[in-house]
RNA sequence: GUGAGCGUAGCUCAGCUGGUUAGAGCACUGGACUGUGGAUCCAGUUGUCGGGGGUUCGAAUCCCCUCGCUCACCCCA
């Protein structure tokens, strides 16, 4: 038997119906907002990525890159914030639009090992807004991110905060930070003396408890914000502050990529594993310009759909919007099967969804198909009630039933969609 | 990329330190109930024991390799 790929799932009808109210929620709330959807390539030149994660990164080795007929370098998409932003660049809306908002969901690829809440095709939900780099727009970013969950029902939220500051403020602070760790390298664990080459402020939110130790002692990168970048985050806290949200000044969160600048952000649920960040977001001023625009500030956050519906399901909350049939018509015979069809295309006509009979099973066997699915009411037409033009409406939850004639169905059926 | 745990029927699992024909429950199918589901009872079907190799008279069981699943590390755009 051939199987799908590792780190790449099915989604079965019953979790599309999941998936589809995410959606639905997600891009209703975001054009509440001004936020309109953009559909961008699932693949790309692979330079796009490369150049906006930094070569040298081992994010180039996270990345489903292949080559086309012609050699081209192309990767499936990782994340969608460098094709927004190029698409941005391509159609020249800069100078078009003061400032863009858009929203996306879809699929993204990463060849990661698969874990709880990490797989290799997982998708995506989220917005990016360019062109204005006030503090207002973070607090209103941030402020609907966690509107998003209100709105799922996922009451187990933490929002952490931090800034990174900028080009200005951060080198200054990453090399205090340096001088600080180098002092206690013996005490650090073999990855963060790795990290310490590579990218420093990572060390910060090492797992590892000595690692912890020597970290709570480290300079803190809000001693070390410039001017600007410090009265910025002092905005965005005053401004969840002023709408009543909650939120954790956490220092130790930090970003692996240099274009990040000031408010980072990210919402973990609790009750997942490892793998916890449900949202994760931040100011990236620095982005565009790195990928050959001119200097334009945006924000942006994604959220990752199979990890909300891990929590959610941890959570033991209910996901509504299954869109299962509402009738089932269960027939015998060839005039009853011939009846069954005339009555369901009927129902179909009036946006009553439907499923006959198609086999030539007994009754018994039929009636017990139906409860399994759950569908709640069974038309049985059999040779008697074809003779008498009428049908039985059985209703499967209270297991009473009576009959009615074809002609005065639909008096009833606005009884049963109810 | 590293590590740990696990792969036996459609599902959940049992199968003791190697021993003959590999089991249970659930599910499924049929019947008791010739046209009424969920309950009960009876009967029946179900397996490359993940795959390959090795040790052995004999392997689901022990050893090696491999594939897959799960979780964690790593990474986290």
């Amino acid at each position: 038997m051939i199987r799908s790929p590792r780190g790449v799932e099915d989604i079965l009808p019953s979790q599309v119906s999941q998936y589809q109210w995410i959606e639905k929620e997600a891009s209703s709330l975001f054009s509440l907002y001004g936020y309109e959807e953009v559909r961008t390539p699932i693949f790309e030149r692979a330079e796009l990525f490369l150049r906006s994660l930094g070569e040298e990164t081992d994010a180039g080795k996270q990345m489903y890159i292949f080559q086309d007929k012609k050699g081209r370098r192309l990767a499936l998409r990782p994340e969608a914030t460098a094709p927004v932003v190029r698409a941005y660049l391509q159609h020249n809306l800069y100078g078009k639009t003061r400032e863009w908002r858009v929203y996306y969901l879809g699929s993204m690829f990463r060849y990661e090992r698969p874990q709880a809440g990490r797989y290799r095709e997982f998708r995506q939900i989220g917005i990016e807004a360019i062109g204005e780099g006030s503090p207002y727009l973070d607090v209103e970013i941030i402020e609907m991110a966690h509107q998003f969950f209100k709105r799922v029902g996922l009451d187990k939220v933490e929002l952490q905060l931090n800034s990174i500051g900028c080009r200005k403020c951060r080198p200054f602070y990453e090399e205090k930070l340096k001088e600080y760790l180098k002092k206690n390298m013996d005490r650090l664990c073999p990855t963060c003396q790795r990290r310490y080459q590579y990218n420093v402020l990572r060390v910060l939110d090492c797992k590892n408890e000595n690692c912890q130790l020597v970290i709570r002692e480290a300079p803190w990168i809000g001693e070390y914000l410039c001017e600007d970048c410090s009265s910025h985050f002092q905005s965005v806290k005053e401004g969840l502050k002023a709408l009543g949200i909650k939120f954790q000044i956490n220092p130790h969160l930090v970003r692996g990529l240099d274009y990040y600048t000031r408010t980072i952000f990210e919402i973990i649920s609790p009750v997942l594993g490892a793998q916890n960040a449900i949202c994760s977001g931040g100011r990236y001023d620095d982005l565009i310009e790195e990928l050959g625009g001119p200097s334009v500030p945006a924000m942006g956050f994604a959220m990752g759909v199979e990890r909300v519906l891990l929590a959610l399901r941890e959570e033991k909350k209910g996901i509504p919007y299954k869109r299962l049939p509402l009738i089932y018509i269960a027939t015998l015979g060839r005039e009853g099967w011939r009846a069954g069809y005339e009555l369901a295309n009927l129902l179909r006509l009036k946006e009553i969804r439907v499923q006959l009979n198609t086999s030539k099973r007994k009754l018994s066997s039929q009636l017990s198909f139906a409860a399994k699915r759950g569908i709640r009411w069974v038309m049985i037409l059999g040779e008697e009630e074809v003779k008498k033009r009428r049908v039985i409406l059985r209703d499967m939850n209270s297991g009473t039933q009576k009959e009615l004639e074809w002609e005065k169905l639909e008096e009833n059926i606005e009884e049963i969609k109810s």
